[in-house]
RNA sequence: GGGCGAUUAGCUCAGAUGGUUAGAGUACUUGCUUGACAUGCAAGGGGUCACUGGUUCGAAUCCAGUAUCGCCCA
């Protein structure tokens, strides 16, 4: 058998076979079982091509999803891209440009047939890329945010939202990216630090004197229309009413009072441009102050800036100083870092800027998603996120939705001559319902990408038909998967949206994993160049390999560090996989009996000790994976495999498979079999392809048609055996410390010595005598007997539980080594037992420590003292 | 400025509810062409658990403060 098996495993030649084996098998569809497991993909842009924490991100889900498919339940993973407006728009504008064209010479309808083209043609390149990486998505499900049916989903929620009062149109400061021409909301301007300036300046005031304002910005100030100071502010009190002139406009203004105003920031002055601050604009709003947009939607001074019309907003800023200074009331200029917003898709940066858009009123929406997270219903993974979550949505501010684009969904909205009032209609309209006016205009805006995307829980399985079978079955879903990132923009949307159209939590547990780092901790990214293509990973070690690597560092949020030699690590471990394989299969003469392998027998100790480690492994796999900790699974699972069963399982009974002992075929291949089933969320082509191979050596078979769907092992009590394990260790440690033996005094692992052990009772010695070919086995040693004295000459001593093992050593040895191996060991335990000695000698530690503690120690203070003799009297024996 | 988190071996990280001698992987050292695997085997060195106090019989673990570094929000 093993000569059919290449000597290392080669993914190249298995894996692209299973992703066509399984979904040509149907197997990623859900199944017909009543329990469901579901999960929505976080929908990549359709402009995405496949980075690695994209990988992360899927492969994460894929090991939930697939261990639940093993575990019976009817699973959907459903999978789809986003619209990604902004993005997508500017890729098609670029190509445009290309050919000295804007979307304006083409016009709306023909950009849309474009957008549709490129979209056809090269977008969703990530959905074929996460095929390749072996997400078992149910491909035949996928959606995407502007297809028909998802249309209608996103209608419905404008609707109703407009209905319910919480949708309206108005006048506010939102945030303008000068660069894609639109509006974004509060969550897409990200705030940086910037190191700018503060400006002081002064305002005559009609009549004489001056006013002294700072200003970070200070080109708004040709869109002032006051200036404002603290009502208890002695310093001014007197200014409060006086006219000031506008020294470069043909224009004046008020000073005004306003707590809002900080005496202690910059002079306690301030300048107000209730058309391009925020806070201005609440103070305008108070005093009745006149709003003036100073900029156009590119960004540059409007006709309202004269003379610096048509400039650009930072030319203007330089222009308008100098202006000052001229006129002699700059006063000085002073370094200060500020937080200035960014659009997240340019990185422009973003201008406040007075707009008639629409809006969302957020806060009846939040409190229950307040309430859901709070009752526990939906929970963080890991809960410390649940603060993050809570500090936003209780400080939750009117979300502005309405984004001046062409790709989207077009808001919902008409207008007719006949009334000022927006006509909002879930079907498209062509005539006004109030007067029957043709002559009817669609609101040219389209809404936030996010405003589809906050549905997606819902809106793919089949919403607003509330009969959809899938919606019915499938939602809510288990389990989101996702990046801290989006906790606002779409997680908490999508709760938000949850409860507000279905009455319920879109998902129960949110796991966000951590970002893809490179090995200096640095963020990947394309201008650093230290990005890792997963595709490259695939084409060097393996699509196992990558999802083997990432997956056993993805623990609780955790940041990832990785660079391409990690995923040796995965290559490696599937290889190891595929070896003891060999080894197994190997040694299978003829067939197995299907039965045999499924209730594997335990005559010998060592088969009832991997079988007990087996259900234990099991146990702390599931454990670590109810909390999300794939780490965790990943470790246990990596312990058992690799040091219980290759390295101590597989090496003890190599003289039991070499005298053809269908016990342990049985054994080994039970456990192997089940080793391939508990890796194969995580490894699923190397799994599937070594579970086939395994099948063939049965008769009867696996008893199902694929790895991938054969039963999550569950754990066995009747297999746990305490007894066994003790019993087992005992044998180990003997074969552990003579190992060490062997090492230190120069002779290796070779397979030499003939070893004496001097028993502590009888009952140590029919253990020993039982299991000598196994402890002969693993110590590689010729013999190992029982006695009641040691062997002349000099001896390789070790004490393990009171008994003693003697490795008699020939002359060829480095006998001084081993008097230092003697020396060493009994210093260490001579310290341990001063710890212990202090402790016991601690009457308040006697008296306060549970009883349990106090045995423990006393115990091994005997352990180690009578340890202690034995070696030292060794030890003795060589001077 | 507010909030959250981190600091454990050279590096990347584990270490429920405090309790034997703090663990992995990787790197390093030594020895092995071992009848599955050198993508491997055996053994080893390497940590005052950031610092300072406190609580406790007992602290990597709990509390307070300090330092450094992240992230989020203003």
């Amino acid at each position: 058998m093993s000569s059919e098996l290449s000597k290392t495993y080669d993914p190249k030649s298995s894996e692209p076979k299973w992703i066509k084996f399984w979904e040509e098998g149907g197997y990623f569809r859900p199944s017909e079982t009543d329990k469901t497991y579901s999960i929505v993909i976080p929908p990549p842009n359709v402009t995405d091509v496949l980075h690695i924490g994209h990988a992360l991100n899927n492969l994460i889900q894929d090991v939930l999803i697939r261990r639940a498919r093993m575990q019976g339940y009817s699973t959907l993973w459903l999978p789809g891209v986003d619209h990604a407006g902004i993005a997508t728009q500017h890729m098609v504008v670029q190509e445009l440009a290309k050919e000295g064209k804007t979307k304006e010479d083409i016009g709306r309808e023909a950009f849309l047939e474009r957008l549709w083209d490129w979209k056809k043609h090269k977008g969703g390149r990530i959905i074929e890329q996460l095929k390749e990486i072996g997400c078992s998505c149910d491909w035949e499900r996928e959606r995407f945010t502007l297809d028909e049916g998802y249309a209608r989903a996103v209608r419905e929620a404008f609707v109703r939202l407009f209905e319910e009062g919480l949708i309206y149109r108005g006048n506010y400061i939102i945030n303008w990216c000068p660069r894609c021409k639109t509006a974004l909301s509060d969550e897409e301007a990200e705030h940086q630090p910037i190191e700018g300036s503060l400006w002081h300046f002064k305002y005559p005031i009609e009549g004489g004197g001056f006013i002294e304002c700072a200003t970070t910005r200070p080109e708004t100030m040709l869109g002032d229309t006051a200036v404002a100071v603290n009502p208890n502010d002695p310093r001014y009190a007197d200014l409060i009413g006086k006219t000031v002139v506008h020294p470069l406009l043909d224009r004046k203004f008020e000073i005004i009072a306003d707590n809002y105003v900080d005496m202690a920031f910059g002079t306690g002055a301030v300048k107000i441009t209730p058309a391009h601050d925020p806070n201005d604009f609440e103070i305008g709003l108070r005093h009745d102050l006149e709003q003036i947009n100073i900029l156009t939607p590119e960004g540059k001074i409007n006709k309202s800036g004269g003379v610096f019309e048509g400039m650009d907003r930072f030319e203007a800023r330089k222009a308008v100083v100098t202006a000052l200074e001229e006129k002699g009331l700059m006063v000085k200029t002073v370094k200060h870092e500020l937080s200035v917003g960014h659009c997240y898709r340019c990185k422009t940066i973003v201008e406040p800027y007075l707009s008639n858009q629409w809006f969302l009123e957020m806060r009846p929406l939040a409190e229950p998603a307040l309430a859901v997270v709070r009752r526990g219903l939906s929970k963080f993974y890991s809960d410390r996120w649940h603060g993050v979550y809570f500090n936003w949505l209780e400080k939750i501010r009117p979300w502005c939705i309405s984004r001046q684009l062409w790709w989207g969904h077009r808001i919902p909205v008409w207008f007719c001559d006949c009334t000022d009032e927006p006509i909002v209609s879930r079907e498209d309209l062509t005539e006004c319902p109030h007067c029957g006016n043709t002559n009817i205009r669609q609101e040219e805006d389209v809404l936030d990408t996010w405003f589809s995307s906050w549905l997606w829980p819902f809106a793919t399985m089949g919403w607003p038909d509330a009969d959809a079978e899938d919606l019915k079955r499938f939602f809510p879903t288990d389990v989101l998967v996702t990046a801290s990132e989006i906790i606002f923009f779409w997680v908490a949307r999508m709760i938000m949206a949850s409860e507000h159209f279905m009455g319920e939590t879109p998902f129960h547990s949110i796991y966000i994993h951590g970002t893809v780092r490179d090995s200096q901790g640095r963020k990947m990214s394309k201008s650093l160049g230290n990005g890792i293509d997963p595709l490259d990973v695939i084409e060097k070690f393996g699509r196992d390999a990558l999802r083997y690597t990432l997956l056993a560092q993805a623990g609780a949020g955790q940041d990832l560090f990785v660079d391409m030699d990690s995923f040796a690590q995965g290559r490696n471990f599937c290889n190891k996989l595929w070896n003891a394989g060999r080894l197994i299969l190997g040694n299978v003469r003829g067939e197995m009996s299907a039965e045999a392998v499924k209730r594997p027998p335990t005559k010998h100790l060592i088969d009832r000790w991997i079988l007990s480690k087996l259900q234990r492994a099991k146990e702390e796999a599931d454990n670590a994976l109810e909390r999300y900790r794939l780490d965790e699974a990943t470790t246990s699972l990596y312990r058992f495999f690799w040091n219980d069963f290759c390295d101590v399982y597989l090496e003890a009974v190599k003289p039991r498979f070499d005298a053809h002992d269908e016990d342990a075929s049985a054994v080994a291949l039970h456990v192997f079999e089940e080793v391939l089933r508990l890796w194969h969320p995580i490894i699923p082509f190397a799994t599937e392809e070594i579970w086939h191979k395994v099948g063939e050596v049965l008769i009867g078979g696996l008893g199902a048609p694929a790895c991938i769907i054969a039963k999550w092992p569950r754990v066995n009590h009747d297999y746990i055996d305490d007894g066994a394990e003790a019993e087992f260790d005992f044998i180990n440690e003997i074969a552990s410390e003579i190992r060490n033996i062997k090492n230190s005094v120069g002779i290796g692992n070779r397979r030499v010595g003939d070893v004496v052990i001097i028993p502590a009772d009888s009952a140590q010695e029919k253990i020993i005598d039982a299991h000598a070919g196994i402890l002969i086995a693993l110590a590689r040693v010729d013999s190992a007997v029982c006695s009641n004295s040691r062997p002349d000459g000099p001896v390789g001593t070790a004490v393990v539980s009171e008994c003693i093992v003697n490795l008699p050593l020939s002359g060829i040895v480095d006998i001084e080594a081993e008097r230092e191996r003697l020396r060493k060991e009994i210093g260490r335990l001579k310290s341990v037992l001063a710890g212990v000695d202090k402790r016991l000698s601690n009457e308040d530690f006697l008296r306060n420590a549970p009883e349990e503690v106090i045995i423990n120690a006393k115990n091994q203070k005997e352990d180690i003292s009578l340890k202690l003799n034995k070696l030292e009297s060794a030890l003795n024996d060589f001077e």
